[in-house]
DNA sequence: ATGTGC
């Protein structure tokens, strides 16, 4: 008997992990996933989801999305909500990079306005977009300066010249959440962060132009400015080793912090604090530090790729009108609202590898997009399709206005390097008519498509369940990587 | 993801 044989299908694509499964659990686990990636669904990540329903003040449901694997502690893929006057908050609940996330700028180009010019194009950007493992921005940061970055996150950036008073309106947050205090942040993190601010990393990040291939549904898009045919930027990007520090910091104080308050936990990597503690206080302050700090590094970037374009094309950002359509993070704990059965319950929201996917009308949503929905970015992987999708009142019912967040890796980074051959992946990219253009050789068999799930099922299970519909589909053009 | 193992 495994856990899987406990659970029950409870419509297409939704399955549900009963509260009775152990005597622990608090509330009941759900999974959005289809039939084939049940099947090879890992019983690790579905334990996870088991103890993240164990934790206390959890509401509702433990949630695991459609690209769902195994993470530190919480699963990758996964949303939890903890009520503010009982529950708690968990570093590992945010992941290690935290505001890991991705933003789409939009151009007036289509493809023959940038044809000759793409090998410049990805070359201007690779030179001006420090990538990769420990890369440097190249901006000098004071004291000041970083605990502004962290105060004040993509207002700082604006500030400082790099970006538009509107690009603000257009990121999530608008780019800073007011509760952050660099006061909490480690020296260590801020050392750590000095050098980095305005670089792209490694991994899976990236930074790629792509081209509209499809429109799902003519009204959103219009809505969020996309035609098929359109230029767009991508990129993908967090808080680099500042973000990584703190959650490391955090994680050594939580680990005391849970045996202090005597909280059960199945697993130590869940150590968290209850809300009201001094402990779980300083965490989602330096936490929030951090993802400002993302904000600001994506806000930076963006003014890069908007010189990059004027340096080659001869023509001012303004003119290419390179407007952001929208920025979401992937990694962060959030304090909402929802309504559960008319009430309204203020809970910690949890989001690891989950994308925040509001529906039409919530005031979080930018006025232009409020009647629709806010955009949802999700990034495939090296080479393949990504999707803008828009959030729904189906997500806000079931996921807590949540949908997943790519597609998921299947294989280990040794696994995949093992299995994959750098040259092979770049040349099947380029007879596809992709230029890739990456830091190190290892980073391209790390991220092979096929160490990953399809984006193209992850993204469909999203639609047919409802916590995301689809309303574009971009395919790369060119792919710069740390 | 990450000064790619403290």
């Amino acid at each position: 008997m495994t856990i899987k044989d406990e659970i029950k299908k409870i419509r297409d694509n939704v399955y549900e992990i009963p509260g009775s499964y152990n005597k622990q659990m608090r509330a009941s686990g759900r999974l959005y996933i289809d039939d084939e990636s049940f099947e090879a669904l890992e019983e690790g990540a579905v334990q996870q989801i088991v103890n993240v329903a164990c934790l206390p003040g959890v509401f509702r449901y433990s949630i695991g999305l459609p690209d769902i694997h195994f993470g530190y502690g919480f699963p990758i893929g996964g949303v939890a909500a903890f009520n503010m006057r009982n529950g708690i908050v968990s570093p590992g609940g945010v992941g290690f990079d935290i505001n890991c996330g991705v933003r789409l700028i939009k151009s007036n180009l289509c493809q023959e306005d940038i044809e000759g010019h793409l090998d410049e194009l990805v070359d201007a950007l690779f030179k001006n977009i420090p990538s990769g493992v420990g890369s440097k921005g190249k901006v000098k940061l004071s004291q000041d300066d970083i605990n502004n970055v962290l105060d004040y996150g993509a207002e700082w950036a604006v500030e400082n010249g790099y970006g538009w008073d509107e690009d603000l309106e257009v990121l999530e947050e608008n780019g800073r959440i007011k509760a952050a205090d660099s006061s909490e942040v480690s020296d260590k993190a801020k050392k750590r962060g000095i050098p980095q601010l305005g670089s792209l990393g490694s991994g899976n990040h990236f930074l790629e132009i792509q081209v509209v291939d499809e429109i799902y549904n003519e009204e959103v898009a219009d809505v969020y400015g996309l035609k098929k045919g359109m230029i767009v930027i991508m990129v993908h990007t967090g808080s680099r080793g500042c973000g990584h520090q703190v959650c490391s910091d955090y994680l050594r104080l939580m680990d005391k912090a849970y045996k202090n308050y005597k909280i059960n936990i199945a697993d130590r990597q869940l150590a968290c604090a209850p809300l009201d503690s001094k402990e779980a206080q300083s965490y989602l302050k330096a936490m929030y530090a951090a993802a400002n700090y993302a904000w600001a590094n994506r806000q930076m970037i963006t003014h890069w790729i908007r010189e990059s374009f004027e340096d080659v094309l001869g023509k001012s950002a303004r003119d290419m009108d390179m407007q952001i359509v929208y920025d979401v993070a992937h990694n962060i704990a959030k304090e909402e609202t929802h309504d559960f059965k008319g009430r309204d319950m203020e809970v910690l929201v949890h989001r690891k590898g989950a994308t925040r996917a509001f529906g039409p009308g919530r005031e979080e949503v930018p006025v232009k997009y409020r009647d629709v929905g806010q955009p949802v970015l999700i990034p495939g992987t090296m080479g393949t399709a990504s999707y803008v999708l828009h959030g729904t009142q189906t997500a806000m019912e079931e996921t807590f206005g949540s949908t997943a967040h790519g597609a998921g890796r299947v294989l280990s980074r040794s696994q995949a390097k093992k299995d994959y051959n750098p040259e092979d992946i770049v040349n099947n990219m380029e007879n596809n008519g992709i230029k890739v253009k990456a830091t190190s050789k290892s980073v391209i068999a790390e991220e092979a498509p096929g160490a990953y799930k399809d984006v193209d099922s992850v993204v469909r299970v999203s639609d047919s369940t409802g916590i995301a519909k689809l309303v574009a589909k971009v395919k790369p053009l060119a792919v710069t990587k740390g």
